[in-house]
DNA sequence: GATATAGTATACCAATCGGTATATTTTTGA
DNA sequence: TCAAAAATATACCGATTGGTATACTATATC
């Protein structure tokens, strides 16, 4: 059984998330949050402790959707190298993807977070950790099937992929030029390709 | 000779901008400004017209700084390509010289200046835009005096090294760890001396 | 269907926001 | 040296900030 409570804070959590993301913390204001769900301050701070855990529950919820999407995605294949491949691919249609929460969260907490907002800050380094992680994961998978290289470094070849991505990110917003997404992921295909496949 | 405002307007500048750089452009008030110049509003609105117009003149000033460093490394050689990895070797001890300025401001301005501020993000945008003309045109000297491949699209590949690296610095300053930027500097190297190089 | 409780709206708080009008000080050129 | 002008400081503005105390309303349980 949900509560209207509870219902309302997951409401609140939504509508609120892409405001953040697009905004920053410190540019959005607990009326930009009361005019976009058509809720009070009563209502808000009924359910949630102050702004920073809203904006906190709000990057939570993001990236929880975010990473649901890319596992969903890569369970297109069992393959490792495959795996590597549409994570890729998942990235090619990011761009629009990510318009609809207000861009890219990791990009744009991480940057506003810094030297700003220390609690928000060990969030986004918490989720980089896992998506390295996890990506470490499936190329030691691969060397392990025999389908990725031995001389593999699965950490360095893990953060050598998700700063590729996370740059082309970063260029795509800001000069407003999906050619960057793409363009980058042909390079990590061919590194996935020509580096790691054994 | 320079005017008794003309001094000051500088010296707030040079102040303040390593404070929009790291807390941007909303999370930086006018108080903030005038606790670190010890100047008073007076002063600061009597030298510039508003606050977006001094964040503008902040990161002006900013990114011409870093400019002139990277020129003024570059002059090291004449070398196209050993043009190209000095401007890699420049960004190995980028994290170090960022540092004192409050980061990049490439990085920090772009994504905090992105729906919220479109002024500023024009600015970055040209500067963005400078700096992949300035390499691609190294990209050119180089292959018109046979140094770099004639197959290399020289604009792909300013694009290519300008999305790494800001990458790079992206994951540096969120994670906190230098790794990034010297472990990508080596693969732009990689990619000057075996997919350039003619 | 009444009642206790959970949930939301309203009204208000001091503090701060960006900005301005004016007073005061400092600099400049004769 | 002195007055005009330039530059900075002060005092103030209405609006907005995050947050809270309290009043009201909806919900759930008996």
């Amino acid at each position: 059984m949900t509560t209207k409570a509870e219902k309302t804070a997951t409401y609140i959590i939504e509508t609120v998330a892409p405001i953040f993301n697009k905004n920053g913390y410190a540019a959005t204001s607990i009326s930009d949050l009361t005019k976009a769900t058509g809720l009070t301050k009563g209502a808000i701070y009924g359910n949630f402790e102050n702004k920073e855990q809203l904006a906190i529950a709000a990057f939570k919820f993001m990236v929880k959707s975010l990473m649901q999407e890319i596992v969903k995605h890569m369970e297109q294949s069992d393959s490792p190298i495959e795996k590597l491949l549409l994570i890729s691919d998942f990235y090619r249609n990011y761009y629009m993807y990510a318009n609809k929460m207000g861009g890219c969260p990791i990009l744009n907490i991480g940057v506003d977070a810094n030297n700003q907002n220390s609690l928000l800050l060990e969030k986004v380094r918490v989720i980089i950790q896992r998506i390295q992680d996890q990506l470490a994961s499936i190329i030691e998978d691969g060397i392990a099937i025999g389908e990725i290289s031995t001389k593999v470094n699965a950490m360095y070849a893990a953060k050598r992929i998700d700063t590729m991505i996370q740059g082309a990110i970063f260029m795509a917003y800001t000069m407003d030029d999906e050619f960057y997404i793409k363009d980058t992921m042909d390079q990590v295909d061919k590194m996935i390709n020509e580096e790691l496949r054994a």
